[in-house]
DNA sequence: CTGAAAGCGCTTACAG
DNA sequence: CTGAAAGCGCTTACAG
């Protein structure tokens, strides 16, 4: 069988339960016997039983990532991105990352409460935040740790949630097409749901106003009625290239007639020209972020509660143009 | 504390080991014993205790899905679609699904590693194939149960294999180009490297040779040569619509000068007109085998190395036109 | 600073 | 068909 705790204990001529000490790098354990129990796994390369570990500490060293119960998880980027981040983060953090995933919000909540009911993890990251769902009420309710990577309308207070701040990126959207000239804009949506919309589109709209600019909101995909707008902020990257794509069908061309600016910098955006101007949202900060908020959680419950809030950066390409 | 086997074997007036074997359908426990247990069960709002289940039986209930060690995981669709029905498998078979990825193959491999060493996953589905590196060499030489999705050029015959028959499918392309009428094509790709290209590539290459039809491959994204060729067959969508934004801009119509047909059927497929038809290959059930296999391997370590050929099925939307 | 012992919650040969 | 017991590999109060 493998080598065990007890295995090594004998060959570093000490107690098992000096060698767990040592491992876990116990104040109380000498330097000298520490490094004699280094040595001796490392001799005969010893790893950990996790099972073991976690029945006897009743800790899982696992999180879960809760995804979005909706259908077309794959077509946004986002997620296999922030997958990414947070398997990394996890990783250096000696964790390990499941998945919770279904198509329905039941599918969804019996297997989050199948995982954390059966101890295989200590607590979730969450990838959508808005309305609160049966999920997030268990979640809540059961006192399970868990921080949001979004910004949650309700209880927002005792959720640690971790976000970019969506309503200045609007207005530095708003502001950086006014630096270009622009004073006739409009937010082009295809949703009037959601957080991130909201935010997105409040920030833009208090902004114009204050400038002292003219800003419409249009809520639609095709054929849009731009009138002598001569920018466009845009929902996000994917909803970017189809609103371009109408544009240019009736011979109107971006950057040349109207700039647009959008959002998330995804592989949208550098697929065909023009490139997209557009805000990243440090996706892999996000991840990293949760993860650490999630260990900190963990380590103490009693912790606060509190957003963090990921810094964004406006990476400008060819959809933009100063106006004549 | 959580309600373990004892509280139920208390409350069914039996002894533990009774349960556990009620909880297995062990066939030795008459149905009378197993329905008392299951009534306590229900009674208690039991769960099982996964990592004591682990330690007690070795076995971990949980599988790993290694991603392969690149940086544009995310802009691959594929990669967030198999992921959710390899869950979704695993969840309907009770058991756990963890993650595996790195930038570089050395991380990817430390932590494969340390997965299965601390017995934190029973085996692994892979989701890259072709060249085999260390990740592969590592589970091969330590014979640790794993299936790959795609098809694998070394060893295949030591391997478990879940993949489309892409040679068929590059194959199928060109005869549905020939059944539109067209005789000249063009096989386009921006790499010459791993199995999907060749595949597919050698497939249509057979099939033209075989109606006799004038076919020749362009290795170039931009600028396409393209010359008095009346179809494209465009190693992946993605590549499909950058081709078709560049013949655009030349003037070159599609699909009224030139048909375009591609492969995997993502959502890029869709996102912009011409819709492109495309070969759709069932992300879905390649997730749900590539999970059946590996649970086989498991239950019968012994069981057949086989590949698994999963259907495609072929959309044909705006990008594909018969000559007049 | 270290050891001996009990215990975490299951599974599974062994008996009967 | 079911029970009693040992054991899986750790952790952690308790002693000293």
């Amino acid at each position: 069988m493998a080598v065990t705790i007890k295995d090594v204990a004998r060959r570093a001529g000490v107690n098992p339960s000096t060698v767990s000490r040592a491992i876990h790098n116990h104040s109380a354990i000498s330097e000298k016997t520490k490094e004699k129990v280094r040595k001796a796994m490392a001799d005969l390369g010893y790893s950990r039983n996790s099972a073991a570990q976690m029945l006897a500490s009743g800790k899982a060293g696992a999180i879960g990532v809760i995804f979005p119960p909706i259908e077309n998880k794959s077509e946004q980027p986002f997620f296999m991105k922030i997958l990414t981040a947070i398997n990394e983060e996890a990783r250096q953090n000696k964790i390990t990352v499941s998945i919770a995933s279904g198509h329905t919000n039941e599918e969804l909540l019996s297997q989050v409460r199948v995982m954390y009911q059966e101890k295989r993890v200590d607590g979730f990251i969450v990838l959508y935040a808005g309305q609160a769902d049966d999920v997030r009420d268990y979640l809540l309710a059961d006192e399970i740790p868990f921080v949001i990577v979004g910004t949650p309308i309700e209880r927002a207070n005792e959720i640690t949630a971790v976000d970019n701040d969506n309503k200045l990126m609007g207005a530095e959207a708003a502001q950086y097409l006014a630096s270009l000239g622009h004073k006739k804009l409009a937010f082009v949506t295809n949703t009037d749901k959601g957080e991130v919309f909201h935010e997105r589109y409040r920030g833009f709209d208090e902004k114009i106003k204050l400038l002292g600019l003219s800003g419409q909101l249009l809520n639609t995909t095709e054929s849009l009625a731009v009138g002598d707008v001569t920018a466009l902020v845009v929902l996000d990257d994917i909803l970017a290239i189809k609103v371009i794509q109408g544009l240019t069908e009736r011979g109107i061309n971006v950057p040349d007639d109207i700039s647009v600016i959008s959002f998330n910098n995804s592989v949208f955006a550098s697929l065909i020209h023009p490139y997209l101007t557009t805000f990243d949202i440090n996706i892999t900060q996000l991840g990293h972020r949760s993860v650490q908020k999630l260990l900190h959680l963990l380590a103490d419950p009693a912790d606060f509660r509190e957003k963090v809030t990921v810094p964004f950066e406006l990476k400008v390409r060819e959809s933009t143009k100063a106006v004549n």
